[in-house]
DNA sequence: CTCCCATAAATCGTCAACGATATTTGCCTT
DNA sequence: AAGGCAAATATCGTTGACGATTTATGGGAG
């Protein structure tokens, strides 16, 4: 897939997945927030800039200058003669943060009603298809790709360049969290019910109410993470089986000192 | 553990735990930065790091950095092999930039009404007041300041760390427009009576409409900012005065402090 | 035995230097 | 004379090294 002609014209040969039009920066870069996502790299922990210019074949200058991007986007934050440090999210900010997503996506969805095409409906109906189908075969990892890409979908497509710049650094920000995607099943069905009418909305062209169900749904989110922190974490309602209940996301945090 | 016996350092008391404290870097970014808002460096224009470096009596690594994390900021943009260029805004994408600022400000203003202090409101009135008389007096840099301290108010008052932190980001990116303060003097009023409709709905605690009416005057200022361009440069309308008609923009700001 | 201070190790922030690549200049060919 | 190719310049990306500061370690005093 080629990506849409921007405006650059000397961007030539599609390099690497990043998309960044800088130099080995830029895949430092995604390494470590790749280190960081895959939870090898835990919040508050301190970035080692020589181990990580070793561990990459690389020297300490693209490390930092990866690290200093990074800072930007809100992923690590540096500490005065101390170096970087790995951004810890608490509850208060991954909520924060889903303020600024509903906020975002519901201007995504007002924006999106306008300009949206026959094709990208479809694509949004084909995910909305796929996440039902992999709630009831409770397969929790197609229902989280199709979930990105359905909310991916809506933002790319709005038109707002900004905007679909900012929304994956949320995302990305969101992902520090630890118990990110504790998901109980039943909240699957009511997110996908949600999402099916976000595209009953963009099909009828109703602005409003593709704009309120699009700044609902991310808040609905926001209310099922607060229900999965405050429920108990195993399945004490049935408990007819873990599989009612799964951890698609390593709540491995193991061991933890710091401070 | 150990008592800090001298502590007498004279740094920016009290700054560590923003995460501001680097290095020489944030200064560097900061001149950068200032260079930029100055109009000193146009849209476009490549950004040579060994003569910055002289300039900034430093080298090249802190410069590259400062220019990496001004990359993410969204004020230049780094080619491959080619260096650092100043990011060029055009209109699509200061309008986009509006959108997004609606967006945070309603959930600004939302967040707001909840947590609102007699202070803060008695501080939103005075600077609405200190607006008018600004606009009677036909002064705009007083109200430029004054209206960018009431929407920074709002902002930094409504306890979204991340919308705090995402704010002045989109501002600054704002003011890389060239026209950006192409006011037009009956719109001051207009602007300002739109402050004080918000400043009303947050005394009597109506988030609806502080909701709402944050989220329309920023898009007011939007279709305000898409008058002044397609209107005329000079009172050609009713040609009454060309006092009718305030250029603020060549104004480029006579201090501009950073925060 | 505990606490405190001096010393040692580790790591960061910064710098100057080296190869690599883009841009410019000048010469040669048609 | 115009266009294209090749040398020359300028600038970038990266590297390794050098102080500066923080953290860990060990010994001595109370």
């Amino acid at each position: 897939m080629k990506t849409p002609n921007q405006h650059t014209k000397d961007n030539e040969a599609g390099e690497e997945a990043a998309g960044k039009t800088s130099t080995g920066v830029a895949s430092v870069a995604a390494r470590i927030e790749h280190l960081i996502s895959s939870g090898e790299l835990v919040g508050g922990d301190r970035i080692n800039e020589s181990a990580l210019a070793q561990e990459f074949g690389t020297s300490r200058g693209p490390v930092r200058e990866a690290c200093r991007a990074l800072e930007h986007a809100g992923l690590v934050r540096s500490v005065m003669n101390r170096g970087f440090f790995v951004q810890e999210i608490g509850l208060k900010e991954a909520l924060d943060i889903y303020e600024l997503r509903a906020a975002l996506f519901r201007t995504a969805g007002r924006l999106l009603v306008e300009r949206i095409s026959q094709t990208e409906l479809a694509a949004l109906r084909h995910a909305v298809d796929a996440m039902d189908a992999a709630a009831e075969a409770n397969d929790m990892h197609a229902f989280y790709t199709f979930n990105e890409t359905f909310h991916t979908l809506i933002v790319e497509q709005c038109g707002n360049s900004k905007l679909v710049e900012l929304w994956p650094r949320l995302q990305t920000q969101l992902n520090l969290f630890r118990r990110r995607s504790l998901v109980v099943r039943g909240a699957l069905h009511d997110a996908n019910a949600e999402h099916r009418s976000i595209v009953e909305a963009l099909e009828r062209g109703d602005a409003t109410a593709a704009t309120l169900l699009c700044e609902r749904h991310v808040l609905s989110g926001k209310t099922r993470l607060l229900n999965t922190l405050t429920a108990p974490p195993l399945g004490t309602r049935h408990g007819r089986s873990a599989a009612s209940i799964e951890t698609l996301s390593a709540v491995q945090d193991p061991e933890k000192d710091d401070d």
